[in-house]
DNA sequence: CATTGACATAAAGTTAGGTTTAGGTATTAA
DNA sequence: TTAATACCTAAACCTAACTTTATGTCAATG
């Protein structure tokens, strides 16, 4: 049994932090004496659970539901798979995107980069699109 | 000259955020004739510009930054190109931490996939570590 | 006996980037 | 003339995941 104390420190999380999962319901059977927290193995698991899923970018709320899931049995398999993959395919799409900025800020950097060294924007506008380096220009072609 | 219904329609951003960024002071120049605004060619590059640092994933504050600076001229290129260098390592480490995620949600799905089709978790943990699929091995190692 | 330290609570504050609401003005069409 | 539109403002609300604050209990230590 550990103090709320021990935990947080066991598990580098604020004390705040596990207060407020314990306010959300995610120890449901977190006992106390005399008003204090005593984690047990059921609670540190429900801890390491919570870690784990939050590492996949859950949801605190799709952390509960999981968790609900979980707990009634192998008849929830599928949900849970669902909700994995459900947030496989977003994150595919976030880094995506991520990687379209990437491209946004090579050109910016690009840009500025060749900016300094002239001391001037108005050379690069009035550059050939075909004398840009190659990995620039469809970059150039979407801004201009 | 345009209204602010005009210009929502031609951006399609909402009439409520335009006024939310004038109020935030991205449109320095707005006119307006009878207490209603005018967005002029001014007004229509700034909004362009907000428009295109956000594709590149900047803060607001770090585009009214931008504006700053580029309303200075060329002596903050400096400064400007810092930003998107900034901008892009963070974007990169970004990247780099969604596809460990991605990794997780594809041990995940396995897992289930795999419970699923057995009708129980208990085979999966009786696994041994060098009979499952070589591209989840290396993600059950860090979980178990 | 006073203070320190660990625990407790409820409620308010934080962050960003807006959105919604409640109330008012001004123009135009039927 | 009244009804619909389009515009205006200030202020409150929203989300998520906490954090901070103000206040209080309790045990051990000096």
């Amino acid at each position: 049994m550990y103090t709320i104390g021990q935990v947080s420190q066991m598990f580098n999380i604020p004390i705040s932090t596990l207060r407020y999962y314990d306010k959300e319901g995610f120890f449901p059977n977190l006992k106390r004496s005399s008003g204090i927290r005593r984690f047990g193995e059921q609670d540190i698991e429900a801890l390491k659970v919570i870690e784990c899923l939050k590492e996949s970018g859950l949801e605190l709320k799709d952390v509960k539901q999981f968790i609900k899931w979980a707990t009634k049995g192998s008849s929830t398999y599928k949900n849970r798979k669902e909700l994995f993959e459900k947030r496989k395919i977003a994150v595919e799409q976030e880094i995506k995107k991520l990687q379209k900025t990437l491209n946004i800020l090579e050109y910016k950097c690009w840009y500025y980069d060749k900016a300094i060294k002239d001391g001037t924007e108005d050379k690069i506008y009035k550059m050939l699109p075909n004398k840009l380096p190659t990995r620039i220009q469809k970059l150039y072609n979407s801004f201009h």
